[in-house]
RNA sequence: GGGCCCGUGGCGCAGCCUGGUUAGCGCGUUCGGCUGAUAACCGGAAGGUCAAGGGUUCGAAUCCCUUCGGGCCCA
């Protein structure tokens, strides 16, 4: 039977209760087995990085993920909802490298690489232990205990699979490349790795002499003058207009619409000679003055002016000088003209041999020494600090250098317009995430530079042939054994002392880099399933769903339309709910140097679980971005402690008439009107619900689902019934109410248990289980709305009733009124066809008004209403009201009597007595009418007060108090019976 | 420089896709009320050029264009 709530709700309580029962009665797995013949559901999960703690934009992640699949888990679908880890990657070598003080690559080796990959993995899986405790205590339900790990070798297998596939189409290409690089970590960097930050550095103007022109320079800005030794051309706009000027200085070549910085910069006066566009300028010849103390002689035609089209007059001269080793873009403009790349700069970021003058020298450290150079050179004009934003290495900061290396990449150009068509067939939501973002991103993607010259990674699967040059990319780890190969296990330094014999004879060894930590995230459509190893989950594929923040449209959602079409020529997912980040209060990110970082368990710790997951859906739509507020949460837990008194007030009179649900088997007969409008309202519910987990507009759940219980339930229906409560015995009216509350309570119990698992549990434990109910709420099948039971024609009418009673208690409080003191009658002058809305709800509305009587009359009739005296008037949405202030005896009796009630029950709650207590009540006062008044109501008040004896001017009970009421002066003293 | 998102009373947000009542909700402010679900809650009031300008339309917070401001990503 139903018990009695606990009066005060505790979220931790109900929390700790809930997640024992379902430990302790294996829910989850019941809840997999229930639904595992029903269709099947394929959720991938993004993995997080194996790096440390969550954060609160993980937990929301996790979160969406876990309502969206527990909907559909109680829809029937057999989801598959298997975590994800990310372990490989930089982050956590510089974590061991920490720990260990080493301070380069050598020292690696020397502590052995063997021992640091052991310590990575160490590492990585004490950290998917600590995450995934902290993911459970968020009540999100996913196979912890067999999650997808990248550093699995059944994983890596199929990112070699993958390679293999890759090369099969050609697109495995290894070549020179500028790529981003950390002169740190000495290895290249994606794009996705990299952090744009602000920084202070030297911007120098430089003099490049022509070369047959005695006096005459080329004038270029650059912020960093260590490029300028390997500056091989100079590029201009074909378009732009460029000045040759006269100065004091000598005569420079600047865009026209820049030249009048030489003046304002520089205080140069200066006479324009000729303007000539870009196109004229090409092939002009000059001098790099660093090109004497250099060590190596450039291939092609360099230093001469070229043609480019992303020159810009935004900044410097609009002369760019052109370092194709140093630069994508510069290799780029370069290469049409022959001008091969130098990069004399190793991967420490230390100039080599090459460098001549300048070999054993830092890059970017050590611009001074470069600028010193050029200005005993004569040709530096000018320097000064700039604020730019630089990139920097996302995990030790170090600032970025670009450097021509050769790379192993995937040619993803070639795909774009198969990327282009592929986004088109995945449902978006937003749908913008996919036709604007994420088009955009793809349209300007570049070629994906895969290898990294690290040690904690997926090795890269190609062996060349010392002998012949012979490239074999492998597939598999059985493919190794075929080739003679045998091995620990695949990740390095194991997999590097593989040798394979090759067709020629020759030793074939393994390319030593390890893949992009982007790439391992790629193949999780199929690697998760345990494919190319075995297929027995492969059916699985592809995924239904991902859900992601924003900031993967340029890492995980890229990742996997790249991987999925290497291996299977087509996007491997099929809808992708794009979320937003987490920011404080004011919309700024969190972090710690801002001190405004707020985490998860310090949310749960003060609000408990179930209010942190409604309001991270509450909060806004997914998609933007979550400015978190403890205010805001606040609110939420309010509105909790609202349900949590609905549940209150239901289990407390159903408990004491030990209300069975099962048992009252002809409820519909004894509905009141407010029955069916509540469970229309209800089942309106339903569907806006259903609708919203339909679209994943995921935030108008909590909001339909608050409005309905504060604003229907809490605020309307429950003081409708209250009255129905009270009546003794088995009383169908009675039961009616309750039947009607009670289905409400287990609705609503199904319908939040996707967002409120553990709350939705406890009223499911005490109001459904016991009748029948499945043995948890998440084995419930889901709700569906019953449309005959909607009634907007009876909806309406409610509303206008409702605004009518609001009108009332308006012109009620202008005259002072109150609520409590019953008006003799009420008349009514509708609009429309509000006065039938009235006549039909007429029991509640004369209850709500607290009237015995309600008049509808017409306009004409009303003339009469117009003394100030007798009637106060209001006009609302519907009408107007009047309500006639005669205060009849028969209305002071009323009025006092339920004066004397609320006294007493008031007196009666402070004893702490039982609802069901029987008092005895003594009541004095010294006017002889009032007196009069009391003895005349004295069965009303002792019913309603469960006084067994009520005396007027009596003995003293024991609880005495003194009240003022109307303006005399009572004495109520009360007793407990027996 | 490019792409995207956001801009609605003091604050936080719905509504916009699919144009049509007096633009909603919560917090805050203020006045009042209620009291056996109340360490709660309820109601009234004040408070809005729907960022600005232009256009389409009988009608624009909503659709289109431009500008401004903020954010994210890219260059």
């Amino acid at each position: 039977m139903i018990g009695q709530a606990e009066k005060r709700f505790d979220p931790k309580k109900v929390e700790k209760e809930s997640r024992e029962y379902w430990e302790a009665q294996g829910i989850y797995e019941r809840a997999k087995k229930r639904v595992e013949k029903g269709e099947r559901y394929y959720f991938l999960d993004g993995p997080p990085y194996a790096s440390g703690a969550i954060h609160l934009g993980t937990a929301w992640n996790k979160i969406l993920k876990d309502v969206v699949l527990r909907h559909l888990t109680m829809k029937g679908y057999n989801v598959r909802r298997q975590p994800g880890w990310d372990c490989h990657g930089l982050p956590i070598e510089v974590m061991v490298e920490k720990k260990h003080n080493l301070k380069n690559k050598q020292e690696i080796v020397e502590l052995g690489v063997d021992r640091f990959i052991d310590e990575c993995r160490e590492w990585a899986l004490r950290h998917v232990d600590i995450m995934t405790g902290q993911f459970r205590e968020l009540g999100v339900w996913m196979d912890w205990d067999r999650p997808y790990m990248t550093l699995h070798d059944e994983y890596i297998e199929a990112a070699w699979w993958t390679i293999k596939k890759a090369h099969e189409k050609g697109l495995l290409i290894n070549d020179f490349r500028v790529v981003t690089w950390c002169p740190r970590c000495e290895t290249a960097l994606a794009e996705a790795e990299i952090e744009y930050q602000d920084r202070s550095d030297t911007s120098i103007y430089v003099k490049f002499p022509l070369a047959d022109r005695e006096g005459e320079y080329l004038l270029i800005w650059t912020t960093t003058p260590w490029t300028l030794i390997g500056n091989l051309a100079v590029m201009v706009h074909p378009d732009f207009d460029y000045a040759r000027v006269k100065t004091d200085e000598g005569v420079f070549i600047i865009a026209a619409e820049l030249a009048h910085v030489l003046k304002e910069e520089f205080g140069l006066n200066y006479e324009t000679l000729e303007t000539l566009s870009g196109r004229e300028l090409e092939g002009l010849r000059y001098t790099n003055p660093l090109s004497g103390h250099i060590n190596v002689e450039p291939e092609g035609p360099a230093y001469q002016v070229i043609l480019a089209d992303f020159v810009t007059l935004e900044e410097g001269t609009g002369l760019v000088h052109c370092a194709p080793g140093h630069g994508p873009e510069d290799f780029e403009a370069a290469e049409p003209y022959g001008i091969k790349p130098i990069c004399p700069v190793d991967e420490q970021g230390r100039f080599t041999e090459e460098g001549g003058k300048y070999t054993g020298l830092i890059a970017k450290k050590d611009d001074g020494r470069i600028i010193e150079d050029l200005q005993e050179m004569d040709v530096l004009l000018d320097s000064k600090k700039i604020s730019h934003r630089y990139g920097h290495c996302w995990r030790c900061k170090s600032p970025i250098i670009y450097r021509s290396t050769k790379q192993w990449f995937i040619k993803i150009t070639a795909l774009k317009e198969r990327m282009l068509e592929e986004i088109e067939k995945v449902e978006w939501i937003p749908e913008w995430a996919g036709s604007a973002r994420f088009r955009d991103w793809i349209e300007n993607s570049r070629d994906w530079t895969i290898s990294r010259q690290r040690y904690w990674g997926i090795p890269l699967p190609v062996w060349i042939c010392g002998g012949c040059g012979r490239m074999d990319v492998i597939g598999s780890r059985s493919e190794l054994a075929e080739r003679g190969g045998s091995v620990k296990e695949l990740h390095k330094p194991y997999v590097d002392e593989v040798r394979l014999r090759c067709g020629c004879g020759g030793e074939m060894t393994r390319v030593p880099d390890v893949l992009d930590v982007w790439f391992d995230s790629g193949v999780a459509a199929w690697a998760s399933l345990g494919y190319p190893s075995r297929e027995d989950e492969f059916s699985w594929y592809p995924a239904d769903l991902i859900a992601e923040g924003h900031d993967q449209t340029r890492g995980w959602f890229y990742s996997l339309l790249g991987c999925g079409l290497l291996a299977f020529d087509e996007i491997p997912y099929r809808k992708v709910l794009m979320h937003g980040f987490t920011l404080d209060e004011k919309g700024n990110k969190m972090s710690k140097s801002l001190g405004n970082v707020v985490t998860p368990e310090e949310v749960v710790e003060r609000y408990g679980v179930d209010v942190l997951r409604f309001y991270v859906l509450w909060a806004n739509k997914p998609w933007d971005d979550l400015k978190f507020s403890w205010e805001e949460i606040d609110v939420v837990k309010r509105a909790f402690n609202i349900l949590w008194n609905v549940y209150v007030f239901s289990t407390t009179y159903m408990s004491i008439d030990a209300f069975d649900p099962s048992a009252f088997k002809d409820a519909g007969k004894h509905y009141k009107k407010e029955d069916l409008w509540i469970l229309s309202r209800f089942n309106r519910l339903v569907k806006e619900v259903n609708a919203a987990f339909e679209s994943l507009n995921l935030h108008a759940i909590p909001r339909a689902l608050q409005d309905f219980i504060l604003d229907d339930l809490s605020r309307w229906y429950i003081p409708l019934i209250r009255q129905r409560t009270w009546i003794e015995k088995d009383d169908p009216v009675k039961l009616a109410a309750y039947h009607t509350l009670w289905t409400v309570l287990r609705g609503l119990s199904i319908l939040m248990a996707p967002v409120t698992p553990h709350l939705s549990e406890e009223l499911h434990r005490n109001l459904v289980r016991p009748f029948g109910g499945a043995e948890s709420v998440h084995l419930e099948d889901w709700i569906e709305p019953v449309e005959g039971l909607i009634d907007p024609a009876l909806e309406e009418q409610m509303s206008v009733v409702r605004s009518f009673v609001e009108a009332v208690s308006s012109a009620r409080e202008k005259r002072g009124i109150k609520r409590r003191w019953p008006v003799k009658r009420i008349v009514f002058v509708p609009e429309g066809d509000a006065g039938r809305a009235v006549k039909e709800l007429e029991e509640l509305a004369k209850a709500q008004a607290n009237t015995p009587e309600i008049v509808v009359v017409s306009s004409a009739e009303a003339e009469d209403l117009q003394d100030p005296e007798r009637y106060e008037g209001r006009d609302f949405d519907h009408g107007k009201v009047f309500i006639d202030l005669e205060r009849t005896e028969d209305i002071i009796r009323e009025g006092l009597s339920r004066e004397i009630v609320r006294r007493i029950q008031q007196m009666r709650k402070e004893m702490d007595l039982d609802v069901e207590a029987f008092i005895e009540a003594n009541i004095e006062v010294a006017d002889p009418v009032y007196a009069g008044h009391i003895k005349a109501k004295e069965g009303y008040i002792a019913a309603e007060t469960r006084a067994k004896g009520l005396y007027i001017k009596g003995a003293h009970k024991p609880f005495k108090r003194s009240w003022d009421i109307s303006g005399k002066r009572f004495i109520i003293s009360i007793g407990k019976c027996g």
